[in-house]
DNA sequence: TAATCTATGGCACGCGGTGCCATGAGTAAA
DNA sequence: TTTACTCATGGCACCGCGTGCCATAGATTA
């Protein structure tokens, strides 16, 4: 039994270093540009050696990225421990939720890094690549989890597993968007859970809904009454679905 | 009026370069590996000088996706040149139709490259980046054209926008590959209006339902029966659609 | 004290990408 | 024909990212 390896002091350093050259990073890119920093510069500010600077981060641009790998294999965690029972979707938003958790810790970093993002391409290409990568996990999942919970398994079981994924995913894209361009102040978390129920409803019954019973206020029995619909079936089903849906409210 | 400036056979040397260092550039990268490939290489095949390359890529990766950026302003054009009777989401589909028929133009270089694509980062990165502006194209797009045609109007729709922009853009992906996967066999683009067809059903009616109806055939009309679906009102909304799906047979 | 592991520093090198200037071919105007 | 202009190219030189390699210092274990 090799002993939890009482590297403990010098991993912890490492942590330091690495926490250094991200913040040196950040404030160097806001204050001379993303271009206009070497990473000699940022290795120099941080107090350690240019060759350092690439043991902790593959490349340039992940400096101000640092959170992005951990985060993705805490998501992979959230799926794998999914319990059976949940709908895979509801596993996925709980899984996107985790990165936004990422963004929402410091929110003074996010929103600085959002400017930069916004105007240096090579910055968003890099965050667009890193999103991507949840994107790619998630649709695994569904891929693999859609034929078990779902009612229906028809061919396009793949399509829409791949279309769910990327449509989760732009939901926390739009709010965290819209939480940074607001400065990070308000409660991101209820805000993609907000989301998360209008793709429910808009995704309408095609997709297996979750949460959003139970999320729901006990949805205020209405008593014991029977509702009926009744349609003339030379109405294609959108069309009829659509109606009972008005019917019913359509909240 | 300066005249069409007779730098035409001057522009069609042009083309043919660009071309040839796109062809050099797949068969070295196909052969050679990417990495194992560097720029001198490519230019010495296609017979110019290595600064010559940079004129026409702006990065070594560009060289085997020589038309997204012509595909670009096409798709731009579609989008411009929509009448105002269309609905959006039909515009945005018809859209990235587009982007469909470059890869399925050329589908022996199509193939080829999804190999190169698959194993080296730097170019899938480039590609999920290649991709990314056409959906920040359709998302724009949406924004601007929801509140007009969209019988809804809430504060959501901004939302909505990215989230079905993002689906599109997931659906053509999705078919896209299998496409590649298979070896470029087949018709896409119905396959792709297929997967149109399959998003609008499973998005139900929350968005709007656009060719879906004058595409498929008059719906076989099934005489004037009539559907009846049952629900306690207890159930939410959502359980009660699920219901009517199934009377109506849940194709 | 000796051996080992880990993080770091320092060096050199390849190569991608850019700025700058010269050159030559084709074109419009004298 | 001569002159001037445009444009694509060639040929440098340079910066800077990213990596391989080796030496060194500190901490741990035998």
């Amino acid at each position: 039994m090799p002993q939890p390896r009482s590297t403990a002091r010098t991993t912890a350093q490492r942590h330091r270093v690495r926490q250094e050259l991200s913040a040196a990073a950040m404030h160097l890119f806001s204050t001379k540009g993303y271009e206009g920093t070497t990473v000699d510069e940022i290795a120099a500010a941080a107090g350690v050696a240019r060759r350092t600077f690439f043991r902790h981060f593959r490349s340039k641009e992940e400096a101000i990225f640092p959170d992005h790998d951990d985060t993705l294999v805490r998501v992979q965690a959230v799926l794998d421990s999914a319990e059976p029972g949940e709908h895979p979707l509801d596993t996925v938003c709980r899984g996107i939720t985790e990165v936004l958790r990422m963004y929402a810790e410091s929110p003074e970093v996010s929103v600085e890094r959002y400017k930069l993002t916004r105007e240096v391409p090579a910055l968003r290409e890099h965050e667009i690549a890193s999103v991507a990568r949840y994107d790619r996990l998630f649709t695994r999942y569904l891929l693999g989890h859609f034929d078990e919970a779902q009612h229906r398994a028809g061919d396009d079981d793949p399509l829409l597993a791949e279309v769910a994924a990327s449509a989760v995913v732009a939901a926390h894209n739009h709010v965290l968007r819209r939480w940074l361009r607001a400065g990070g102040k308000g409660d991101v978390e209820a805000q993609l859970d907000h989301a998360f129920d209008v793709i429910r409803e808009t995704f309408g019954t095609g997709m297996g809904v979750g949460r959003s019973e139970q999320a729901r206020p006990p949805a205020e029995p209405r008593g014991g009454e029977v509702v009926v619909a009744v349609a003339r079936t030379s109405a294609s089903p959108a069309e009829v679905l659509r109606a009972v849906e008005k019917a019913l409210g359509a909240e």
